[in-house]
DNA sequence: AAGGTAACCTGACTGC
DNA sequence: TGCAGTCAGGTTACCT
C-alpha cells in the first residue's frame, strides 16, 4: 500500500484511463477524510478536462482544466489504507468507496476504509500548487538529481534522531515509508537506531543510492500489476515485494540466518537483522 | 526548535 | 462464537 512506489503505480494505472478525458460528474459519498473534502468539488469539476497527472511525495496530482477556463489540481493522498481503481460505469460502489469521478466510459473510484487519506482541491488562481501547505513542507524527491549522499549528509549532520525516524520524517527525502525505511537500512547494513548525526559520508552515499534503487525496483515490480486497476472486483492494484526484514520477526535473515528482530521507534514497528545491522556502539567497541 | 506523543478510523487477526 | 486486545503501509497538532 501507499508508500511512494504504490502511489506512483496507482498514478501509472489510472492515468491512461483519465488523461485527456472530461469529468462528467463527481459523487462524494463521504466527505469525512483526513480533511473534509471541498464541498463544491462536484460543481468545480463538472465538465473539467484532465490534462495530465503527476506526483509529489505520496500525493498523486491530477491536473484539471475547468469548464470556466480556470485550472486546478486535485491532490489525492491514500493515507494508510486508500486505493484508487478504474471501474465500469455500472459497477456498484462498495463499502468505503467514498468518491467517484465519472467519465464517459469509466469511473475513477477512491476507496479508503480508515479514511486517513485526503482529497484536496487547489485552484491555481490561489497560487502555485507546489506552494500548497501540504506540499511546500515536503523534502526532496528521491529521484531528483539533487538527492545525493552529500544532500543526506548535510541534512543528517544536525539531527539527533535515529536514521529510521529521520527517513520517515519526510524532510530529508519524501516517499520512504515504514516498509522501505526498514528495507533500505537492511540493504545498507545500518542499525535503525543509529543517530542521523553519526552517519558517515559513505553511509549517506550508500543510503541515497539504495533508496533510489529500492523505490525504482518497487515501482518496476508494481508495473506488472497495472492491469488490475481496471474493473477489478477486490482489493488490487497493490503488490508485495520480496521483503528482507519487514514483517519477518523471528524468521531467518536472508543473508546470515540470524532471527530478524522487531522493535518500536516513534510508535512504529522497526524490523532489522541484529547481525547484519550491528549497533554503532558495537562497531566502535 | 527539535523531538516525543496522542490522535484521526476501520478491519484483520490473536488469544482466551 | 464472541469478545477484548493488538496491530496496521501516514501525517498532523500539540506539548515539552
Amino acid at each position: 500500500m501507499p508508500e511512494l512506489p504504490e502511489v506512483e503505480v496507482a498514478r501509472l494505472g489510472i492515468s491512461p484511463h483519465i488523461t485527456h478525458k472530461t469529468v462528467r460528474s463527481v459523487e462524494v459519498r463521504n466527505p469525512s477524510l483526513r480533511w473534509p473534502v471541498e464541498p463544491k468539488l462536484a460543481k468545480i469539476l463538472h465538465n473539467a478536462l484532465i490534462t495530465h497527472t503527476s506526483r509529489r511525495g505520496k500525493y498523486l496530482l491530477v491536473h484539471c482544466l475547468c469548464h470556466d477556463g480556470a485550472s486546478g489540481v486535485l491532490m489525492i493522498h491514500l493515507g494508510m489504507s486508500g486505493s484508487l481503481r478504474i471501474a465500469s460505469l455500472d459497477a456498484a460502489p462498495q463499502k468505503h468507496d467514498h468518491i467517484d469521478w465519472v467519465f464517459d466510459d469509466c469511473v475513477l473510484r477512491y476507496h479508503d476504509p480508515r479514511r486517513f487519506g485526503s482529497v484536496h482541491w487547489h485552484d491555481v488562481r490561489d497560487g502555485d500548487y507546489l506552494q500548497h501547505p501540504r506540499l511546500i513542507q515536503l523534502g526532496i524527491e528521491p529521484f531528483d538529481a539533487l538527492f545525493t549522499g552529500a544532500h543526506l549528509l548535510a541534512r543528517c549532520r544536525t539531527r539527533k534522531m535515529s536514521i529510521k525516524q529521520g527517513l520517515l520524517s519526510g524532510d530529508m527525502v519524501v516517499g520512504v515509508g515504514n516498509i522501505y525505511a526498514c528495507e533500505v537500512l537492511f540493504r545498507c547494513k545500518i542499525h535503525p537506531e543509529t543517530a542521523c548525526a553519526d552517519l558517515t559520508r559513505a553511509q549517506c552515499e550508500q543510503l541515497a543510492v539504495q533508496i533510489k534503487h529500492l523505490l525504482q525496483e518497487a515501482i518496476a515490480q508494481g508495473g506488472s500489476t497495472l492491469k488490475d486497476f481496471v474493473n477489478s472486483d477486490g482489493a488490487s492494484g497493490y503488490f508485495q515485494m520480496h521483503y528482507n526484514v519487514y514483517g519477518r520477526t523471528g524468521a531467518p535473515c536472508h543473508a546470515c540466518a540470524a532471527p530478524i528482530m522487531r522493535m518500536v521507534q516513534g510508535q512504529r514497528a522497526t524490523f532489522f537483522c541484529p547481525v547484519c545491522q550491528p549497533a554503532s556502539k558495537a562497531i566502535h567497541a
